[in-house]
RNA sequence: GCCCCCAUCGUCUAGUGGCCCAGGACGCCGCCCUUUCAAGGCGGUAACGGGGAUUCGAACUCCCCUGGGGGCACCA
């Protein structure tokens, strides 16, 4: 590429940041970062209405959360209004576009006429040849005024796609429409255009929803004198579920609760980029910059693709073990505990943490996982574990020799070993342990027992063991097996 | 209704006319390891939507059908 690349993300600050845009923005931001280019954020934000300021600083701690960190902007569509004015009023002048008097209501009731008796719907043309006096007749009536541009009757818009090849459609089949509405505001199309003209944009990287959009866009930057076309990919959209599309109010589910459900940035970028795109050599786990050197536009391919929690739980425990242990520690064990209110006493937890870093998908697994640690007058025995795995046959017999051993044995992790224990009484540890689990940590899929005895210490886990026995009562009283 | 886009295992994908009776990953199933659960190791299940055409030869090219999705706002 001769000409130095300039990719824009531009979101509406009409909600938050889900998978769908954070893909967009990851693509763009890897196209650029490839090329040495730069990756511009834009909010379009023409939409005064709808528009909030808190999503728009939303969105920007989403993108930086995610290491997607921008070169220029944030660039507000609604400090621009100006420009974009300026560039109705040109339109005006040359007659690429016009006054019309229809309200959004009357449009809306055509509309709707026209698909009750299957025609087509869009704008009729009522007041595409409007004289002079007809606009001064209707503006004297007090009607409000859009501007509304013209579209070519005849011939095909196309334009070239870098992953669809050329997108044709008959000009016919775009109708009329509003780039300023009747309260002198600009709309998306408008201010896409002039936008991506002076900032030089270079590649539009967007979603394939905005696919029919395009000849709009290209037909004003010709109709304002610039006839070139940035280079097109529009990415196939991710799916929910059901396959249809996401959005915020479709299934989409805010990047932000990805973060508190303990998903690592790095992780979730990584899921990501897998999505409508595949490395060369067919790796699943890419760091960012192998993403960097090896992202091209043309791998990405065309098909919608579903968000699969799965893969993305697959891929967070990946990233998770495979960081360094005092690492994990430092920004994820120490935190969790603190949630928990357990004082982080590291060096008697530091078995404990080895333990759980191949034991959880995601930051949020750990808490539950560790919440056996929290003080005894908290810690309790669910009753279905305590039927289904302690009331057991011979369970006293064990859970006398387990406070037996743990009484006078050496605290290390080898003294606290109680394998030759239940051996020793004739039992098979795969069938009792978990017993002894549920009594420690209240669960019986749960953190190794001897780590966990270890960093509850001698006097509580005793204790808990002690209670357990108590509960179970005389020998005699066992339920028959 | 009209227009546009898409179509390989359940899911994400590789595949660009012979190397494919289709490869990898997640999930699922089984076995091993094992103090529970994981992790790990080994093995397994599972797909080119249908029909034509081109070709010596099609997952790969073309056409039709079917299916799915998107768009047709004074939203973006």
């Amino acid at each position: 590429m001769v000409e130095p690349v300039r990719v824009r993300f531009s979101p509406a600050p009409t909600g938050f940041l889900h998978v769908g845009g954070a893909r967009t923005a990851l693509f763009n931001w890897l196209f650029a970062r490839h090329h040495g280019g730069a990756f511009i954020l834009r909010i379009e934000d023409t939409d005064v209405a709808r528009s909030r300021e808190e999503w728009i600083t939303g969105i920007q701690q989403t993108l930086l959360w995610l290491g997607l960190t921008w070169d220029e902007g944030p660039v507000l569509q609604s400090t621009r209004f100006d420009a974009y004015l300026a560039a109705a009023q040109r339109l005006l002048a040359e007659g690429h576009a016009y006054e019309c008097y229809c309200t959004e209501e009357e449009v809306r009731e055509r509309n709707e006429a026209a698909r009750r008796e299957g025609r087509t719907p869009g704008y009729d043309g009522r007041c595409r040849n409007l004289t002079v006096e007809e606009r001064a007749a209707l503006a004297a009536e007090g009607r409000p005024r859009t501007i509304r541009f013209r579209t070519p009757d005849e011939g095909v818009s196309r334009f070239v796609d870098v992953l669809r090849g050329e997108v044709a459609v008959d000009w016919a089949t775009v109708h009329d429409f509003v780039i300023v509405r009747s309260d002198g505001t600009p709309l998306f199309f408008l201010a896409n255009a002039v936008d991506d003209i002076d900032m030089d944009i270079t590649h539009v990287i967007r979603g394939e929803d905005l696919i029919d959009s395009t000849h709009r866009v290209l037909a004003i930057r010709a109709a304002l004198g610039h006839p070139e076309q940035p280079v097109y990919a529009h990415l196939p959209l991710i799916v929910g579920k059901d396959r249809a599309k996401l959005s915020k109010r479709h299934g989409a589910i805010a990047l932000e609760d990805f973060r508190e459900r303990g998903y690592l940035p790095e992780a979730l970028l990584n899921y990501l980029a897998l999505l409508g795109w595949a490395p060369p050599d067919g790796r699943e786990i890419v760091s960012r910059d192998e993403l960097i050197a090896m992202f091209e536009l043309d791998d990405v391919n065309r098909s919608a693709a579903f968000f699969d929690y799965d893969k993305l739980d697959w891929m967070n425990g990946e990233y998770i073990r495979a960081m360094p242990l005092d690492r994990f520690e430092r920004e994820i064990f120490e935190p969790a505990l603190q949630r928990l209110r357990v004082a982080p006493e590291l060096d008697a937890y530091h078995a404990l943490a080895e333990a759980a870093q191949v034991r959880i998908t995601t930051t949020k697994d750990l808490e539950d996982q560790l919440s056996f640690l929290v003080e005894e007058k908290n810690f309790v025995i669910p009753d279905d574990e305590w039927e289904r795995v302690i009331a057991t046959e011979r369970a006293q017999e064990l859970f006398d020799a387990a406070i037996r051993h743990l009484e006078t044995c050496e605290w290390t992790h080898e003294g606290i070993n109680l394998k030759s224990t239940v051996e020793g009484l004739g039992l098979k540890p795969r069938k009792v342990m978990p017993a002894l689990y549920v009594a420690i940590e209240g669960r019986a899929r749960a953190l190794p027992l001897y780590e966990s005895i270890q960093a509850l210490g001698r006097d509580r886990s005793l204790a808990r063991l002690r209670r357990a026995r108590e509960r179970l009562g005389a020998p005699s009283e066992a339920p028959p097996a």
